[in-house]
This record gives structure tokens, sequence and C-alpha cells, in this order.
DNA sequence: AACCCGGGGAT
DNA sequence: ATCCCAGGGTT
């Protein structure tokens, strides 16, 4: 009686006010039901990077389809995939077939109620074998996926980014530190489910917060700030000049751009690349290219147009210019190679250069 | 450490 | 459009 109250004021004040909010806030969930390890590691592959929503359909189809380790193991890969399909990032579930197998063969169809063991297997990194330790065989290890990420930054006031080696220490601490240790797998249901419903990343509900009063975030109203992202890498803008040149007969300089840049191992036109578009660095640019590589004959040079692209981590801007008066004699040591226009079509080339291709009429593909 | 894998819901 | 989701594998 006394020990029971002690053992319960010894518990961090969030572990008991989390506790306390979960005995009113549960979902109820499919996989929460038993403590099958094959039906809980099948859920945990399914909800990686996807909503509850999104997976629970998927979860009681995947189930009725293989209802054992030894049905995953043995079915066709077609089979898997049309249990799969939409749901995305099909490699886990290859991998699920994998570590089916493994299990089967090597385990007699159990999952080891051993962390260094799990956390080999295929799909099974820190999140799902900790998932399935504290759901499955009551270990005490704590989940850190992007809701509990979400949660400690902001009651603990959490400003690294968890990408940073120093944010994931801080964020692995509390977690190890609010974990309850005697009762692992629903301590960390209830982080999740709390992460998931209330300490949402949008609009979350402090002011019927349970934690409001000890909540770092809450009291320095920077709830909304956290937690910090991994700073995505300012978009690099970058300028290419690109030339359209054609032979005597026709034919168009092509180049295949290198493997180490964007774009690798894709056909471009002849390019320079500039530090931005400023007036006399482009001319002093044109004229140093003319003079550079065409020495003996200058071509004459025609601006057509101007485009750009928006790629993840880089904008493009292209200026498209026409050279007239190749002569290929002097032709011999350029990098690029003159194409018939009418196979233009066997080229892959980057989208900004197909665009301007198809511009112009000389593809149609 | 950076990049890749993906469809979908919320804003 | 952008963010983010019960992350993990590869290079």
């Amino acid at each position: 009686m006394e020990s029971k109250d002690d053992q319960f004021s010894e518990k961090p004040l969030f572990t008991s006010l989390l506790l306390k909010w979960f005995e009113q806030n549960a979902r109820k969930l499919p996989w929460k039901e038993g403590k099958d390890p094959y039906q809980i590691w099948v859920s945990e592959i399914i909800l990686q990077q996807t909503r509850v929503d999104q997976g629970l359909p998927y979860y009681h189809r995947f189930i009725s389809q293989f209802p054992t380790i030894f049905d995953l193991a043995k079915a066709h890969e077609d089979h898997l995939m049309e249990v799969w399909r939409g749901l995305g990032y099909y490699s886990r579930v290859r991998n699920m077939q994998i570590t089916a197998r493994l299990i089967v063969e090597n385990y007699n169809g159990k999952f080891p109620a051993d962390r260094n063991e799990l956390i080999k297997l295929k799909g099974i990194g820190p999140y799902t074998a900790a998932a399935m330790l504290s759901f499955a065989f009551n270990q005490p290890f704590a989940v850190v996926d992007g809701n509990v990420v979400r949660v400690l930054s902001r009651i603990s006031g959490v400003k690294k980014p968890y990408s940073s080696p120093e944010g994931r220490k801080l964020i692995e601490q509390k977690a190890e530190q609010y974990l309850d240790k005697t009762n692992p797998g629903i301590y960390n249901q209830a982080i999740l489910d709390f992460g998931a419903t209330w300490c949402t990343p949008q609009k979350p509900k402090c002011s019927t917060c349970f934690f409001k009063e000890n909540c770092d975030a809450c009291k320095n109203e920077i709830v909304h700030l956290l937690p910090v992202r991994k700073q995505k890498l300012a978009k690099k803008t970058r300028y290419f000049i690109f030339f359209l040149i054609y032979d005597e007969s026709g034919q168009l300089a092509l180049q295949k751009r290198s493997d180490k840049d964007i774009w690798r191992s894709l056909y471009e036109l002849p390019q320079i690349e500039l530090t931005d578009f400023e007036e006399n660095n482009v001319k002093e640019a044109l004229a140093g290219y003319l003079k550079n590589n065409f020495n003996h004959f200058i071509p004459t040079c025609h601006f057509l147009q101007q485009s750009f692209q928006l790629l993840t981590h880089q904008k493009i801007n292209a200026r498209f210019y026409q050279l007239n008066g190749f002569q290929t004699i002097q032709s011999a040591e350029y990098q690029f190679n003159f194409v018939n226009i009418k196979n233009l079509c066997k080229f892959a080339f980057p989208k900004i250069i197909e665009k301007f291709l198809k511009s112009i009429n000389i593809i149609h593909c």
C-alpha cells in the first residue's frame, strides 16, 4: 500500500501525468489487443512514416492474407505487392518477407526477445525494435519516433534538431529518463497516442494539456517553433547558358553530364555555368567561351530564350543561345558530339532542356 | 551525413 | 504548395 504510493511518486511528474492522461484517452487499435509479436511487428512496419488512419485497413488486410509469419514467409511476391499496393515505401514489405523467412529458418518462427538480435533484421531499426520489445515482451526500451521527438522537444524545450548528434542525445536521454520501466509497453503506447492526438504538429491542444504548467515550450510560448527541424539546405541558385550548335549537315551538338552533379548521366546542350546573369558577366562569359572554343572561326551568337526550373535543392536559371557559322573542321577536340536530330528522342534530357528542344520544335516525343 | 524511398491528409 | 506521418537502408 505504502510501497505502491512510493513507487508512484518516484516516477517523474511527466510520466505519472501521462499515464493518467492515457487512462482516459487511449486509442483503441487492433494490434493493442494481444501481444503477438508477429502482429505487433506487422503493425509497426506498416506504421513507419504512415498515419494510423491510412495504415489501419492495410493492417487488417495483411493479417487476413498472412495470418502467421509462416504464411508470410511462403507468400509470392506478387501477392505481397498486391496487399501493399498504394501504401508506399515498398521495400518495407520486401524486407518483411526476408525477415519472415529468416525467423522461420533460424528461430522456428518466433521473434527473439533480444534487442541485439532484432536490430539485425531487415526493416527493424531502433524504433521498431523498441516497440516490439516493449509491446510484446515488456522490456524497458523507450520508443523514439516523430511523436516522441515532438513531445519531448516541447516539454523539455529542446532547441537542437533531432537529426544533430546533440539533439539526438538530448531526446534519447529524456526518453530514457521518462520511460516507466515497470510498464514500458503502456508508457510507450501512451506517449505515442499523446503525440498523435494532443501534442500535434499543428494546433496542439495546449489549453487542455495535462502538462501545460510544466511544459517548457508552453510556458515560453514557443510550442509552434518546436521541434526544430533540420535546416533544409538553402536552395542553391544556378545559372547556365546553353548553346544550340548545328554542324554543316544539320546535326546538333550534345554532351553527356558527369556523374557528380545534378542530372547525372543525362544529355544536355554544350553549356557554361555562371555565378549570375549580371549583364557584363554574361558578355564576358560568352566572349570567353567563343574565343576559347572557336579560335579559328568565331560563330555568331544569338539569344533565343530564357527559362527556369525548380528542383528539390536547386533553382535553375537557363539561357539559350544559338551559334551560327560553326565549322566542323575545328571541332576535333570538342567534348560534344553531333547527333542527327531525328535521333534526339533516344537521349534522356533534363526537363529544362527537353522543354527548350520542344519549344523550338526539333523533338516531339 | 546525405540521399532515397511514397502515398495521403491537413493547412 | 508545403509539411509531416508509430523509419530504415544505402552510399
